[in-house]
DNA sequence: GCAAAAACTATCAATATCTATCAAATTATT
DNA sequence: AATAATTTGATAGATATTGATAGTTTTTGC
């Protein structure tokens, strides 16, 4: 196995186990204490984890909502049907913004040709467009976010605040009566400048984000058109949302 | 079986299990290590996967190819001569922007983790650093040119302005006595912003492009404090150049 | 608070991999 | 068919990674 393969698995282990003593991720990877530990010095630097005493820290919570690793992405059945009935949602000649969850990726690639323009802070949606030249792809600038390929900070922000679309595809990390909410910090004010710059707001969320409450607070209910989720979501949320003036779309 | 095939298998097998080891590849379509060795490296200088110790990862999980190759395949390895020649030049710790030809793609390759911020427009040296953590990397915005992965327009030209660094490596047209020119009329502008926002310029320049005057003109030779070119340069112009304050570096 | 145990850092030899180079084998050209 | 050009596999020296060890720091148990 190669180096870069077994700081991944490290990283997915903990992804599941929230903690882990060196001895047991050296059990797990095959290899000694040593380098278990030269590995997650190098995992720490890049901050997904945090070094503990004969051990380490997940710090970047479970959802895989933004990680665009082919192996760490769960559900993707219904991640790809949800994504399919968002981009069904999308009129022709629109424009459409799409953020940079892996729901909204896979709405990405159903929208075909359909919109007159896309805007994206995101690189995988951004390569997927790359050498389709039937769509105008604008792309934010800003700092990229490593493990995610998400273009962050400022710059992101700003481009967005100049740009306009008549929908926006969002992603979020759980969403509840109180609002959405969303697991990474510098996403937030990218995602708000989207909401803003967008008529019509329709959020991919699959049925393990319903009843979740992530870090931080992205948005109200109210500021939600519609909801595209799949069949395994709560029943009793779904009807208090669809009282509260949004739609919700049962894919597939 | 046909290298062209051998490296298309390798890509296929790749997508499949994102990390794979030189061994693992070399048995699955029978050749030996060294000649693995030199596919990766093929494979790479195309974007869609990275060499690791020990073997290559997957850089983006899915099928997207960019316009970026069978013409360069050509003269490869003097642009990759050329490209590492320019990235000899960067500091450590220094700023570094990248133009979007692919002369400066190579470049940008053969940097490695030497500077501590690299400016980019184009999407094949974005996916190239998207998954390192050891350099921060800046895009700038803009709209899509399909065929190239490059970012262009007005945001792109703003986003740079607001930008600066030590060095620009910049990819040319064509090059006489009368300056730089250039093909791609939109790229015009945000070349010239990259040359305001950086204290020294760096152009990488393979023989094809001397004496040769493509469509719009860019910039003055004073301009220019390097230029990188590989040794079938004309040595009547590379003399005039030098008289005229412009370094020129001849690479390998 | 103190000693024992566990874990950490730094270092080093052994191992594995990388780069560069060259001759043999294959393929293309005359 | 002979020759030139390219590709391949092998090898040597340089570089990077690994596992083990010694000395230091932190935690644990009393």
């Amino acid at each position: 196995m190669q180096a870069e393969e077994r700081q991944f698995l490290i990283e997915q282990h903990l992804q599941k186990v929230e903690f882990a003593s060196l001895e047991e991720i050296s059990e797990k990877v095959d290899v000694s204490i040593s380098t278990v530990r030269r590995d997650l010095t190098l995992l720490e630097t890049k901050g997904t984890i945090r070094r503990t005493h004969g051990g380490a820290r997940l710090i970047a919570p479970k959802s895989d909502e933004f990680a665009f690793s082919a192996r760490d992405t769960h559900q993707l059945m219904e991640k790809d049907a949800i994504g399919k009935a968002a981009a069904s949602l999308v009129k022709p000649n629109q424009g459409v913004i799409i953020d940079a969850g892996t729901t909204a990726y896979h709405a990405a690639k159903h929208l075909g040709g359909k919109a007159s323009h896309i805007i994206t802070n995101s690189l995988p949606v951004a390569n997927h467009f790359g050498s389709d030249n039937s769509v105008e792809l604008l792309v934010t600038g800003g700092v990229i976010y490593p493990r995610l390929g998400v273009l962050v900070g400022p710059l992101a922000v700003e481009s967005l605040s100049m740009m306009h679309a008549d929908i926006a595809i969002m992603s979020g990390g759980g969403i509840t009566l109180d609002g959405v909410t969303n697991s990474h910090a510098l996403l937030i004010d990218i995602q708000r400048a989207m909401l803003k710059s967008a008529q019509h707001i329709v959020f991919c969320l699959d049925h393990t984000k319903f009843n979740r409450r992530s870090v931080s607070h992205l948005c109200e209910i109210s500021a939600i058109g519609t909801i595209v989720t799949d069949n395994q979501s709560p029943e009793a949320l779904v009807e208090k949302l669809e009282q509260s003036n949004t739609k919700v779309v049962i894919a597939e």
